[in-house]
DNA sequence: TTTCATATTTTGTCCAAGACAAATATGGGT
DNA sequence: ACCCATATTTGTCTTGGACAAAATATGAAA
């Protein structure tokens, strides 16, 4: 039995749409504390994960709430067939068998293997992107399980972060922050800018996810940065992220740069917003370093 | 000018808490929409933030809020003059210097030689513990801003995980699952207990910080797993605590152990739950790591 | 047909005031 | 000094209504 609290934590539902659905649609219908609290069986919690992973294919709540249990289920099934059929088998196909298989030992192996043959910049561009995007999808499928997900970032991070400490320390300009809004979690992303502008010799200071805008300001000032580098990974509201990197640029001075990248910013693209580069992919960033040293090498 | 729902990821303070105090204090007065929403200018933002800040020492709300914003700031000139008093000036000053000074470079050398000098397990069990003490302790006296915080974090989490990483691959048991519940989002601790317990050759899988209960025990009986340790910082209400941890006890196997550590563990040190062994200081993870092994020796 | 702008629907967030649960302080006894 | 019962403070939950924002449908122009 789960209190809403505990279950917004669980499934990442809001309060307020658990009890909006529940007015509006019929479902859940939690039993009550003596003091009226809602209390949420486990089977309830269970057909709330289902739906909310269906909501993060796309599919949208009106329908999925008024299908019972089994037609919930047979949709459910229907939506992982299709995903697997649009899955093309490509070569890291063996790579993500291991992640669903939970062999820890070979996806190490795997992937240090990779990193090690295609050296860091190669590594992140071309395959990190894609095994992301394959782990996604069958995250999104419900083929894989949450703890696989975690593992699999976890291990990537690490990797990721090793190479990059393992780099010589760089010197040349342009100084650069990396960080995500408060909002955004996704960390990977940055981590990934940073491998592929570090072996540049551009000094990155990566602060980690969702840093206040506040304090942004503050950092640019304090390590005299040039660069300010934001990521939003495909969950963030395009228009929210918008406005907020408007904040963003408004606040800081007009000689610091910034440059917006992660799957969000695809929507962006051709958006014209003075002071933002965008860089929805990470070979964006290599082209924008360039450009950058070569405007400031008088 | 921002909205109720940024202010709240800004400051970490929830909607019905400013709904509230608003009602019951008279501060914050936002101004509104036209639509009768809330709309903070920057004063009341700051002013919250120090607020927020004096709350997390253990001041209560209820006084600061009817404060004067003149009265408040020097009731936090106050407080930091109090808790610099304090502050001891012992062996790792210089390396706090470095993070208050933005001395990246600095810092980055300092952690690598100290690392170096004791060893990873020494490092972990006697500097990494008095370090986040005193970075806790400068973040609360408003000396340290949230952007050094950050980077101090990000810098030290590198290190481990580079440290950790050039192990030989662990293979002796027990096999050990290591993460969060949902709701602790400080991964740090996780960290440094697998850099406590690796070097003995036990096989840590580190998960990352929130994974949902349900994952934890998929996690458990798809890798093996003999022990799992949650790690609970010290913003973490222990009786919360308590009772999530108690949860997960009932769902995991009689056979699978719990080993719960963290600054808020020290406050049930002496609370007797059977199947779950409380680790406030991570030598006491040692114990029981040899503890587990003597008993399964057979 | 495609593309773009405009309606319409759907969905999520915000508001109000009251109630109560949980956390913390206070007083009195050992 | 410690511990327990009581009082106060503080945070979270409740309801139903309203409206903002996102998504989809519709229609007009290229």
């Amino acid at each position: 039995m789960m209190t809403i609290a505990q279950l917004e934590r669980e499934t990442g539902l809001s309060k307020d749409v658990l009890r909006v659905w529940e007015r509006r649609y019929g479902f859940p219908t939690p039993s009550r504390a003596k003091s009226g609290e809602r209390l949420y069986d486990a089977e309830q919690v269970e057909r709330l994960r289902v739906i909310k992973r269906l909501m993060d294919q796309g599919q949208r709540p009106g329908r999925l709430l008024s299908m019972s249990a089994e037609e919930l289920n047979a949709h459910a099934q229907f939506q992982q067939s299709v995903a697997d059929e649009a899955m093309h088998l490509g070569p890291y196909q063996a790579i993500i068998e291991q992640v669903l298989s939970d062999d820890i030992a070979g996806l190490r192996h795997s992937l240090s293997r990779l990193l090690a043959k295609l050296g860091l910049q190669r590594f992140v561009q071309d395959v990190a992107p894609q095994l992301n995007e394959l782990v996604g999808n069958n995250w999104a499928s419900g083929r894989l399980d949450i703890h696989q997900e975690h593992f699999y970032s976890e291990e990537l991070g690490r990797l990721l972060r090793a190479a990059i400490g393992g780099l010589r320390a760089a010197n040349q300009p342009p100084r650069i922050l990396l960080t995500t809004l408060s909002g955004e979690e996704h960390g990977l992303g940055l981590l990934m800018v940073e491998g592929v502008l570090a072996p540049e010799g551009a000094q990155c200071i990566c602060l980690g996810p969702q840093t206040p805008i506040e304090d942004i300001f503050k950092a640019v000032s304090a390590y005299a940065i040039q660069v300010v580098i934001l990521s939003f990974s495909s969950t963030f509201a395009h228009k929210k992220g918008l406005a907020a990197t408007k904040q963003v640029r408004d606040r800081l001075p007009a000689d610091v740069e910034i440059w917006a990248g992660g799957a969000m910013t695809r929507a962006l693209r051709n958006h014209d917003s003075p002071g933002v580069l965008w860089t929805p992919e990470l070979a964006d960033c290599l082209v924008h370093l360039t450009d950058w040293r070569e405007r400031h090498s008088n």
